[in-house]
DNA sequence: AACCAGGACGTGA
DNA sequence: TCACGTCATGGT
């Protein structure tokens, strides 16, 4: 089992190379061969978030990430940038509408407005401190995959990060079952994987970038990296 | 023109 | 626990 795990990810970084996550306005026109309009990978660096604000970026784009696709989130933070708001104090002094216009463009405004509200209380009382993945899973908004995200990319904590397309292409290739939860799903990335925050960081940034590229909901598996090892039945 | 995107919450069983 | 409805815009 082991040996499949590590092999998926050595077939998907031969295949992608590196993703240079997570996207930052700051990086923008770093890697422009990303689709999107901020460009804002770093491949092969991962050094990021350089600051407060950066980090609070990442996870603000977790959150305004949930069931949207990352282009309409980048609509989302480049209004947010403009009105100086990916900072928690600029984003709870924001008068609630204004932050649900900005915000609009990534779907679910109402809440994620909310959510925004509750996070940057959150996270100017940590000052700076590194959450748990405990506490981030109290505050309403942040479940599972967001903490994770959160803990992996703007905290550098290794948390590998469990999203649909991890269970789409890990079901496919048989090395999980279909009802597993998230828990079990992340326990078989824990461990048969060195706890190593840049491979957590890689891995999963190539998962997205497959699940985007060959294995979606209709699969191409004829191109598939991936064709050698995987159970799944492609007519 | 339906379908779906880097989920989470509230509810009822 | 767990299945299901809800939330919303924008690209393909």
């Amino acid at each position: 089992m082991k040996n499949r795990i590590l092999q998926t990810y050595k077939n998907l970084y031969a295949e992608y190379s590196p993703q240079g996550w997570w996207p930052l306005l700051s990086c923008k026109g770093v890697n422009p061969t990303k689709t999107g309009s901020i460009n804002g990978y770093h491949p092969n660096n991962y050094s990021y978030p350089h600051n407060d604000d950066e980090r609070l970026e990442i996870c603000i784009g977790a959150i305004l990430t949930q069931n949207t696709s990352w282009p309409n989130v980048e609509k989302a933070l480049l209004n947010l940038q403009k009105l100086k708001a990916i900072n928690q104090k600029k984003i709870l002094k924001l008068k609630i509408e204004k932050l649900k216009e900005a915000i609009r463009p990534a779907g679910y405004f109402n809440q994620k407005a909310k959510k925004l509200k509750i996070f940057a209380e959150f996270y100017n009382e940590l000052k700076g401190r590194t959450p748990l993945r405990d506490e981030l899973l109290t505050i309403w908004g942040v479940g599972p995959e967001t903490a994770d995200s959160i803990l992996l990319y703007a905290y550098n904590e290794p948390f590998f990060v469990i999203d649909a397309y991890t269970k789409r292409i890990f079901t496919r290739l048989g090395l999980t079952g279909i009802n597993s939860s998230y828990a079990e799903l992340q326990n078989l990335f824990h461990k048969n994987l060195k706890r190593d925050t840049k491979i957590f960081n890689e891995y999963h940034a190539l998962i997205v970038e497959h699940a985007k590229n060959k294995c979606q909901n209709k699969p191409f598996c004829k191109s598939c990296c991936l064709k050698k090892i995987c159970a799944f039945d492609c007519v």
